[in-house]
DNA sequence: TTGTATGCGTTATCAT
DNA sequence: ATGATAACGCATACAA
């Protein structure tokens, strides 16, 4: 059986409160008497039981995290900031995987409401009602998502995108494509919306608009030949994994890159820099999300009265690698 | 405030015992009574409080994972398989990821003790004398890793490595290398034994143990160089990532892969899929690791007198891909 | 400064 | 079959 502040007690000759003052708030208790008592739970191996301390402070030194699936290095990445940063604070953190599918985030997020002090809500599918709904459940906090006051952190996306379209015209590329992700994404929303309005603002530029597609390589593939037969020298891909079914279908295709069409990618998640070309990509800080994500929902926790409003918006930086260059470089000698 | 089980009967007209009774043991309460008091606590929004569960009962219905790094994706795909089958059971899952650092393992383990039934650990690094420890104070299960009584599951390293060795000698390579991960890793050590033993069974091929690197892509940048100065035509490396860093280096110094040399890596992560080439890989059941650990686990906890030793052996699988291929490729005709 | 007593929300024991 | 009551381990208000 573990060992109790009772035991504790008795050991050390004091009462029970006084354990549990010595360990909480030790300025109210005289220095010798402290000291002998804190020596005394650290000989007897004394850790205070979480569940009677959550019990009666209703605060748990827990927060949760629900991200649609652990294994896409975009949720690996940003679950590694809020680990970090929930560390760091001496906060341990539950951590729900949807299995991409939204429809049971709701429920996820109700279980571990109760048993956390706030919770980190990284899902770019899931109906906004829910959110709001959850929101006014528990302390919450969205990753990656924006929905009326609850309060968020997000990145830049439109100059995510801005940074995009002015790399590939520099390059010469004067018809580009956007390869988009889910029909439900309220991250593709926002990026489709900068690529046209961004675009359009080009008299010399066309957009092309290749529709929605499943955000798995298979995606990438599939658009692969919308993207070829529709004339754009250079294609924007909703995330970084989509970027990559393209390489795959142009290598099948034969079509080189980025002699003969360029790729850009989104997110940066780290294997982008591993492909072969490495892949010209919008970095987002997911890592830093994570972290800005915990610090908002551990500064709202912290203050009750806390203004309910708040919005976190991140930069973002275009990481040029290998997958991009000039339009007219098929023109020019090649290796090979 | 949250609706508690007292408000729930005073609206039904039961008392607190018949509310508790009608969710956690439906069938001691009259049927027409719990109907109703199951309807009541549905309309309310009843949720029981964790808390005050766990202090009574002990069990929290919480497991804990502790992984080294969670943005790996060999540890994400494990930490995927807890989540899948953790939640089939009506677990929730805390994660701690120790970030790298063995030393703070300890502690996040006792941190997460008091506040789940049973943990799960992935630390190929830890010193062993603190798995012991460790087992002594709380349910534990090891996942890839073995270390005296303690429950694990494992991999079957060693007939990986005799299948990767099987496969390039078919391939005719006959002087073949191994590029280790760190002298700390307790897989490193399974398959740097297996390779030399193994290896050493066949009285027409060469073995070269070229040392430890990090299981970075660093790592297999390192030991590009004296892979190559090795003299073998074929390389197996601790893990893909390793390999990938093998990949780029030999891409780096105009080595073609598989031509001039075969790379196999270790793990079969999700992304060595795509790299080009492609990777052949020993496939590790990472996913499955992760839900037998929990099987295991649960079996733990379920049946307090259950034989405490208990170890799963899984089977593993070399998946083929382009990396790989005949040793005398270089004589041939190839494109470019 | 320290001890005593109360209560957090639930389950378990014992009556009824 | 149901209700009253104690107890889980701790923190806190209050008394000393």
């Amino acid at each position: 059986m573990a060992v109790s502040a009772r035991d504790v007690a008795r050991v050390a000759g004091v009462s029970v409160s006084t354990v549990s003052r010595a360990l909480s708030r030790p300025d109210d208790v005289a220095a010798h008497t402290r000291d002998r008592v804190l020596a005394t739970a650290r000989g007897m191996g004394y850790r205070p039981n979480a569940a009677a301390r959550t019990l009666i402070t209703g605060r748990t030194g827990n927060i949760g995290l629900i991200v649609p699936d652990i294994e896409n290095p975009f949720f690996a990445s940003v679950t590694k900031g809020v680990q970090l940063q929930a560390r760091s604070a001496g906060y341990a953190v539950f951590i729900a995987d949807s299995d991409e599918d939204p429809s049971i985030e709701r429920e996820l997020a109700r279980n571990l409401a109760k048993q956390v002090d706030g919770l980190i809500l990284c899902s770019p599918r899931a109906p906004g009602e829910v959110l709001d709904d959850l929101a006014r459940e528990c302390t919450l906090v969205l990753v990656n998502r924006r929905r009326g006051d609850i309060p968020s952190v997000t990145v830049d996306n439109r100059e995510g995108v801005r940074q995009a379209i002015g790399h590939l015209r520099a390059l010469g590329h004067r018809r580009l494509a956007y390869v988009g992700g889910p029909a439900t994404s309220w991250s593709n929303r926002e990026r489709l919306a900068a690529f046209l309005e961004l675009g359009g603002e080009h008299e010399d530029t066309e957009v092309v608009d290749l529709g929605f597609f499943q955000p798995y390589v298979s995606g990438g593939v599939a658009a692969g030949d919308l993207a070829l037969a529709s004339g754009a020298t250079a294609v924007l891909a909703y995330n970084d994994v989509v970027a990559f079914g393209l390489l795959e279908r142009f290598r099948q295709r034969g079509v080189r890159v980025p002699d003969d069409v360029s790729v850009v990618g989104t997110d940066d998640i780290p294997v982008s820099a591993l492909t072969s070309p490495a892949l010209t990509s919008v970095g987002l800080p997911l890592v830093s999300s994570g972290r800005a994500g915990v610090d908002m929902l551990l500064g709202l926790v912290g203050d009750p009265a806390a203004v309910p409003v708040h919005h976190h918006h991140l930069a973002v930086q275009l990481v040029v690698r290998g997958s991009t260059g000039p339009r007219d470089a098929a023109a020019r000698p090649h290796p090979g």
